[in-house]
DNA sequence: TCTTGACCTGGTAATGATTATCATTTACGT
DNA sequence: ACGTAAATGATAATCATTACCAGGTCAAGA
């Protein structure tokens, strides 16, 4: 009385995308690769088949650290270790050195269905750039940019600040100075100089007197 | 020369609030409660001092299965379980049954920094009502609903073929009648049986013949 | 063979959780 | 007590995912 469902053009290509390698892609991955064989295929229909494929059993739907839910075609139970930095997941073998118990005779009273076992750390590329740039201003990856690093991006106000730095002839000035270049008030000055140093586009060498530093100067080049 | 972040009455309360007990609640959970405390906090604040918390080590921010991320004042490594149904996570106790070996001599090349075991079934409550109620139709969750049950909302197309069906004097009708019942061609109708189908309202006791559930009907008068 | 309804697709709108922005308010060092 | 940096509240923006719907395809029964 289970219905099958259809096999499609689109179902094959997709399981064929994912048995391709062991990179256990996310969905919007998948869709970029897929487009190149399909163009007209729809994101929806790769989430769709995702899920019918992960319910049918024909594939695995990891739900691990952060937002984006990855896909697995070995359907075997198996753990994983992803990178902290790079957000790399791998696969890893750990049975010789434990043995999950399930707690059958635990005291909680659940009824047991799986478990989940991830580690997490530096993958060995991000390991050896973490250690050679001391410096966080021009760190790169070593792999794929971290997603979550925070938008790089400019608000109209931020840039209209960096730019008054930029042009300062002196090491450093301060909020006044800025607040005069600017049309700004030097209560919203004060307002998006937090918001730059968070995003390490502007230093403070002495206190209450600010200066861009390299990735705010590249910032501002980004999309003038 | 680290900064420590300012003690402000809404950290207080926030994390006043989850020490209280054991339920590693949601950013919005917590918003709920702390808002009859503290009218005028708003949600942003939560998840920001939630988010600083966690950073400063004084609590844990869980990552576990389902969207919402969970905090935890108990800071010190411990397990979790979580009902597949209700979502309530616990914690576990598993220190005696296993050892989790962090691979220091592992092959993969990893500086690994920590690891999360996670288990998952069905908590007592929800196995017990999934015994006793096997039809699916008007089941009761025993505990908190699940938030992913899809939305039990109704499109103004389903809301009217639902209402065509609720009319029907037949025990069942086809999609002509109720096509010919409103305003919608017979392949929008049968469109709209489908979706209505996915969400429990609607039951086929004879193939092509169609009649609206209970859950249906109560859909039905929930927002007429 | 011809219908007829079930299933599938692409395009797009909607949703839900979280994060960003910014004017205003607050806490803390001096 | 003052002035500045940091925190807040309100709201817009973002991101991943899911829902909706009109049109297309398939397969079983008349």
């Amino acid at each position: 009385m289970k219905k099958i469902p259809r096999m499609t053009r689109q179902k094959k290509i997709i399981i064929d995308e994912i048995k391709k390698d062991q990179s256990h892609p996310t969905a919007d991955e998948l869709y970029e690769r897929i487009r190149k064989k399909l163009p007209r295929i729809s994101l929806a229909t790769v989430y769709r088949n995702l899920e019918i494929m992960a319910e049918a059993g024909q594939i695995n739907k990891l739900e691990v650290r952060g937002r984006q839910k990855r896909f697995d075609w070995d359907t075997r139970p198996h753990d994983h270790i992803h990178c902290l930095q790079c957000r790399r997941l791998e696969n890893i073998d750990i049975t010789k050195n434990i043995e999950i118990a399930l707690p059958d005779n635990n005291n909680c009273g659940y009824k047991v269905s799986g478990h989940r076992l991830e580690f997490f750390g530096l993958c060995p590329e991000c390991t050896i750039s973490s250690e050679t740039n001391d410096k966080g201003d021009n760190k790169k990856m070593a792999c794929k940019p971290e997603s979550k690093c925070g938008s790089k991006g400019l608000s109209d106000k931020q840039r209209e600040v960096l730019e008054a730095l930029s042009n300062c002839t002196e090491d450093a000035c301060g909020s006044k100075d800025i607040a005069d270049a600017t049309s700004l008030e030097s209560k919203q000055v004060s307002c998006q100089i937090t918001a730059l140093k968070k995003k390490g586009f502007v230093d403070s060498p002495v206190r209450c007197k600010y200066s861009i530093t390299n990735s705010g100067k590249e910032a501002l080049t980004r999309r003038e």
